[in-house]
DNA sequence: TTATCGAGTTCCAAAAAAGAACCTGTATAC
DNA sequence: GTATACAGGTTCTTTTTTGGAACTCGATAA
């Protein structure tokens, strides 16, 4: 199978990752998160070579992930603003850096932490269950056909 | 920079896409939670051609992600299982698949829903702050140097 | 005896990424 | 008024990675 066909497969897994799935697009949303807008900026804390880059944010922009944005009038220029779309990967990423933070150390401890300004303390992540708020495990899930199943007779 | 440079940055997220952030690696984990396990079972459910799944394989258990445990003895046969370093990637997948379920959607809802053993019932999974249980935001969260770092005096 | 299965490996062509150089308007320095 | 810099790309060539299909190997079933 061609990776632009996975995009239709009936699962949200597979369609989220074909279009921030590869591996570049999630290091640039980290950045975007970090506050990063502008292409050179993104290029020199990447390290990632320019056409890529472009292409990247380009689908990313496609996708109404990321906004251009003009933040000069003489000579045109844009930054690359999170929509609401975009910033709604925040959770992806933080658990990805959960992870990292917990398994990929190398006894160091996380080079980043994260205070909440709620509550004022450092935190980690937690993904827990609408409904009941604890926290979620493989073990303590069911999967169940949805709508969008339920309504193909699957 | 070369992908395989990209682990060696002091970031929990770029050390955690060194490892699962190629564009299969994370659909082979998805179907690892679903109960996938045997080498046929992957390369038929996702369609991804056996050389690079032979390949994804043998990095996640290289990095202790899955474990390869022989279910047949006459002749030597392994099933590819999750360890509990590979389990506690679900959070990262269930955020994917949640953004997957609100963004692409196509407008007909979630193909899959997940039900919480502990309370019964469908929900979403939330990301909140594991001190006071709050959902974290994008606004509501600051980055601090985190033991990591300041050892090293930045 | 031939066929089948599971779990790969090997080979070749096609696609994508790396790396570097080049382009295009503006602005600023000399 | 020429030279240089800068932001934001594009073009080019080389290297890596995929996609696709065929082949292997030992064990078993028909």
């Amino acid at each position: 199978m061609k990776w632009q066909d996975v995009g239709e497969q009936r699962c949200s897994v597979a369609r989220t990752l074909s279009v921030i799935g590869d591996r570049w697009t999630m290091l640039v949303l980290r950045n975007a998160f970090m506050g990063v807008r502008r292409f050179d900026a993104f290029q020199h804390s990447l390290g990632v070579t320019r056409h890529v880059l472009s292409d990247r944010l380009k689908r990313l922009v496609e996708h109404d992930i990321l906004q251009k944005v003009p933040y000069q009038d003489r000579q045109e220029r844009f930054e690359y603003r999170l929509t609401s779309k975009g910033r709604d990967l925040y959770p992806v990423i933080l658990s990805l850096a959960r992870w990292g933070d917990q398994w990929m150390d190398e006894g160091q401890g996380a080079p980043l932490q994260v205070v909440h300004k709620d509550c004022g303390k450092v935190f980690t992540p937690l993904l827990v269950c609408s409904e009941c708020r604890e926290p979620v495990h493989t073990r303590s899930v069911t999967p169940i056909a949805g709508p969008a199943l339920q309504a193909i007779g699957e």
